[in-house]
DNA sequence: TTGATTTGACCTAA
DNA sequence: TTAGGTCAAATCAA
């Protein structure tokens, strides 16, 4: 009676939401079209203007304020569609979106899938929902060494480890070394994959506000050695004695990935097309702030950085156009910087590991210009 | 000596 | 009440 009438409101309003977030995108990707069709090829970086930056973040912005404001409807309002089969439309979105789209959230222990039935009981009941956060996996290949200059670039410091339920390695949470001093609040915990001890999950929180590790990022981060445990078997950082810098090759093969783990789907990075240069592979936002942009929440200031900071410009930021999320892109070497990262740890575990310079993973990028790594978006894959 | 890791205890969201 | 996340003292390593 009123619930039907209130239901029908509530969806209307979600497709409302829903459907101005479209539109939004596809004015993003005029946006971008025009910006790129001066530079078709995806390898070189997108020629920003400042202002065209400007509108470009303002419409992801308006468009994650519009996705945000559907997944809450669906969230606080599940009733509307728990006890029905999801409208192929607004159900798959919603349900690709899952909070932590916008959040950042993708993690599988906290599987936001599908607001979780159990959530919205109690909807404002989140441990520690307000910090970003983004999973992306990891995989080595056995066998092949890792070496290097592995580091994500920025400096961590392991402050716990524990068993988790249900899995069998524990989980090792990180933080970032300059908490104290500079009072970022970045966090990250690794888990080693039950399934396939060959990968990690490596789950970001927060970003980092800290100076330095913008400045780690064109530089090798201050030397700090982590030692690790041969269980979560990650640890952030190898020893310094490795440039990482030129390390990042992407024809060893490092094979990293992303992925929805709260699903089990792998997405292969899917289109998520931002125009003509698009394929947003790869790019961005995983990218350590070279800029650190404390003022922005996590998503967009990484979001943003690397597609429009042309500070980066340099010759290491291999630009593309930006991604949708965090997890899934990466710049050439930021990229590689990233699963930097997890891969030293990776292979910090396995500590005496002596690795060349030349970093033996399995990274699945087509080529140095053109990588299609099997970085995919944790969270919405079918943003748009 | 300094800084990082280990690990048991504690806190708190769910 | 339980389990994930964090703290902090003890320990280790460079």
């Amino acid at each position: 009676m009123e619930t039907s009438g209130r239901d029908w409101e509530q969806k209307t309003n979600l497709i409302n939401e829903l459907t101005e977030g479209m539109e939004l995108a596809k004015q993003l990707q005029m946006h971008l079209n025009v910006t790129t069709t001066s530079s078709p090829p995806p390898s070189p970086p997108p020629p920003p203007s400042s202002s065209s930056n400007e509108t470009r973040e303002l419409l992801v912005l308006r468009i994650l304020n519009s996705y945000d404001k559907a997944l809450s409807m669906l969230k606080w309002n599940g009733s509307v569609f728990g006890d029905q089969p999801q409208p192929s439309g607004v159900g798959a979105i919603g349900r690709s979106e899952s909070p932590r789209s916008f959040s950042g959230s993708p993690h599988s222990d906290d599987s936001d899938l599908e607001f979780k039935a159990h959530d919205h009981k109690n909807g404002s009941k989140k441990r520690k929902s307000a910090v970003p956060r983004w999973t992306k996996q990891v995989q080595i290949c056995p066998g092949t060494g890792l070496e290097g200059p592995l580091d994500d670039g920025f400096s961590w410091r392991k402050y716990g480890q524990k068993d988790i339920l249900g899995a069998k390695y524990p989980r090792g949470y990180y933080r970032c070394t300059h908490r104290n001093v500079q009072g970022c609040l970045a966090t990250k915990q690794v888990q080693r994959s039950d399934e396939d001890p060959t990968v990690f999950e490596i789950t970001y929180r927060g970003r980092h506000t800290c100076t330095s590790a913008a400045a780690s990022h064109l530089a090798p981060p201050p030397s700090s050695p982590e030692k690790q445990d041969p269980n979560t078997a990650l640890n952030i950082q190898l020893p310094q004695h490795h440039h990482h810098q030129h390390s990042l090759d992407f024809q060893t093969g490092l094979r990293a990935m992303t992925e929805r783990l709260d699903t089990g789907n792998r997405l292969s990075v899917p289109s998520f097309y931002f125009g003509p240069t698009s394929h947003v592979e790869a790019e961005g936002s995983y990218t350590r702030s070279v800029h650190s942009a404390p003022d922005r929440n996590d998503f967009m200031g990484n979001f943003s950085l690397s597609f429009m900071s042309p500070a980066t410009s340099g010759t290491n930021n291999f630009s593309v156009p930006p991604p949708s999320e965090m997890t899934s892109t990466f710049g050439r070497n930021q990229a590689f910087q990233g699963l930097e990262s997890e891969l030293t740890e990776i292979v910090s575990g396995g500590k005496s590991a002596t690795l060349s310079p030349t970093v033996g993973l399995d990274f699945q990028f087509g080529g140095a210009d053109q990588f299609e790594p099997t970085f995919s978006f944790d969270d919405n894959p079918e943003f748009f």
